[in-house]
DNA sequence: CTTTTTTGCACAATCGATGGTGCAATGACT
DNA sequence: AGTCATTGCACCATCGATTGTGCAAAAAAG
């Protein structure tokens, strides 16, 4: 409580205060005195007195010493929805509880970004890197072994690290069956009625695409290569690619795929250039979950990945040290229209609620 | 490109290997060389050998000297909602335009939590922090004064330090304005037509209530307290406040006010329980604004906040040193029903997008 | 009352970068 | 040639913590 606006006291402040060295009180403060074998009377004294002056470590001196720091980095493209956002939120918790650190970066999708950002991680000494959808994973990958930092892919694979990722084919398929069966009601369903938007040259893309396909191809006995619209990751060039096809079709097709919440918000700026009655009977596929999306006034199936089972495994992992690098498969979950799942935010406590 | 898993190379070693002492590498470095008069040559000489050698500095050893970080702060209670997100996601944009590294944390609204975090930052020699809604804004005021660090209100103001807020006032009245005319459309609205749900003691929630309150009166003459339902933050909360008005009056309110998007969660949920058609003439109002919210099967009018302006802001006051704590209000908008903004995202570049 | 063991702690080097200071070499000028 | 200013750089203390090592004093053993 002494001194506001003060310098922030240091180990060397209350050697002299307790009359202890430098050596003593920072294998108090830090918990290695039994180790040292301080007697626990000096222990206690130096303790009272750290706590009394507020002492809290430098931990840029510590890291500098010690080449580790207690953080945990994510690397994020973006944050901006609520896959990524509620991985961040997961993976805030859980390193929480682990006594560690969490840091939160994003790199936006841009693999020069990102090797960047993970340099400036490094340089602050983090003890360990999730690298989350990254477009490079393998160049991340480089860095981080040159410098010896633990990594491990989510979400997206690299082929030098391990990777955890969501089983996109099943998911795929899942959710392509979902969306057939459900346009099924309505009469009998051919090929050219089911498309797929979104989503682009990377490992998640062609794996829903390949579980799209497949699952068209035994259900309805085709998929012609037009229905398969990849359109990159932007909202824009996905509302983009809606309004090509209802210009040359004058329609949306009857049920579709979309890869992600990202694209999903495409559709919506599509719908907003669009009357409200001209769409209630669309069938949707998202891959990806959002709440609010779940509620759009057509049926909308979403598919959950698991980012907590994700993160959990992804900390195995590390701990385990797997020489080889290996690519473990989170099943991720149908969800019917309408449905609202709760989150990492209900696990918070709401102090005051009232 | 040498040594790959070697140790990193310091300016020790580039001193050996240039012939130069360390001091100079240092300068030569980081930028400092022509206040320090070395000649070109010899810079020209180190900065070839650094690059050769992939040489980033030991930003902990810097920022132990240096006592600054080059890391600029965000305090956030969580990710999990489009606001935060994408406030987080700008704010990324801004610090790195400025050459600094943005460090985003959530503190779960949690005060004990929030000056903790902070304190771990504080650790770092964190240059700047932006606290956006935090519980006790003034508990980490107290945090970041003791330490000297230069710290700006976001979202919830404190009586210590300047703030940069919406204008909740405005921007409530603005949304229960839209509510009530909207559902005058379908004939004269009494004053117990209109309700507001979620919030709970804070600034906002209290500013974002007067507001409706009087708009309330003086649109619709008065304004029964059993209209404001103030649940807290949680989905959980907020939904059982719709069962239970649902248990008491057979139906849910002509048009209600919802306080934020997290609010609006336990709105689905309680939607999810009850038959699609029940509430296909809800009027709805969110404080806050999210793009699959916009589109929901009802009309829903959003409040979208400028976390740009404010991070922008916030940037202005902390340059400016003001000090007297001031606080800037910084005007939301009113986004009608079916209305797809573009965000943060739509600045990057999507590579690979076919 | 020695010798050995254990206890309790101090010393000092170290992590990597910064920046004040000092000093030799070079050039300019009288 | 002697004085002075300038250029170009090296030296060294410093930031705050960690950790291997050494050495007294106290306790135990003989």
């Amino acid at each position: 409580m002494t001194g506001i606006g003060k310098k922030k006291a240091t180990i060397y402040d209350l050697s002299v205060l307790s009359g202890s060295s430098p050596s003593t009180v920072s294998a108090v403060l830090n918990g290695s005195w039994r180790k040292r074998r301080i007697k626990e009377a000096t222990a206690k004294l130096i303790q009272n007195l750290a706590d009394a002056h507020g002492y809290t470590a430098n931990l840029q001196a510590r890291g500098l010493r010690s080449s580790r720091s207690g953080l945990v980095g994510l690397l994020l493209p973006v944050y901006d929805n609520r896959y990524f956002s509620s991985m961040a939120q997961t993976f805030e918790a859980l390193v929480r509880s682990r006594g560690q650190c969490p840091v939160v970066v994003s790199a936006c999708r841009d693999p020069e970004e990102e090797r960047q950002v993970v340099e400036t991680l490094i340089s602050y000494s983090i003890d360990e890197l999730f690298i989350a959808g990254a477009t490079d994973p393998d160049g991340v990958h480089t860095v981080c072994e040159k410098a010896g930092l633990r990594h491990v892919n989510i979400d997206l694979p690299g082929t030098k690290a391990s990777s955890v990722i969501s089983d996109n084919f099943e998911g795929a398929r899942l959710l392509t069956q979902a969306i057939i069966e459900h346009a099924r009601r309505d009469g009998p369903v051919a090929p050219e009625d089911i498309y797929l938007f979104g989503g682009r040259n990377d490992h998640a893309s062609r794996e829903r695409i390949r579980g799209f396909r497949e699952v068209k191809r035994s259900m309805l006995g085709a998929d012609p290569d037009a229905c398969i619209q990849p359109t990159g990751y932007s909202p824009a060039m996905t509302a983009r690619a809606f309004e090509a096809f209802y210009q040359s079709h004058g329609k949306l097709p009857r049920a579709f795929f979309v890869n992600s919440s990202i694209n999903l918000e495409g559709l919506l700026r599509f719908l907003a250039q669009h009357p409200h009655e001209t769409f209630a009977d669309i069938i949707v596929g998202c891959y990806d979950y959002d709440p609010f999306g779940s509620f759009l006034p057509f049926p909308v199936f979403m598919i959950r990945q698991d980012s907590e089972a994700m993160i959990a495994k992804g900390f195995a992992i590390l701990e385990a040290k797997r020489e080889p690098a290996v690519t473990h498969l989170i099943q991720p979950m149908l969800v019917p229209p309408r449905t609202a799942l709760s989150g990492p935010l209900d696990t918070l406590k709401d102090v005051d609620g009232g």
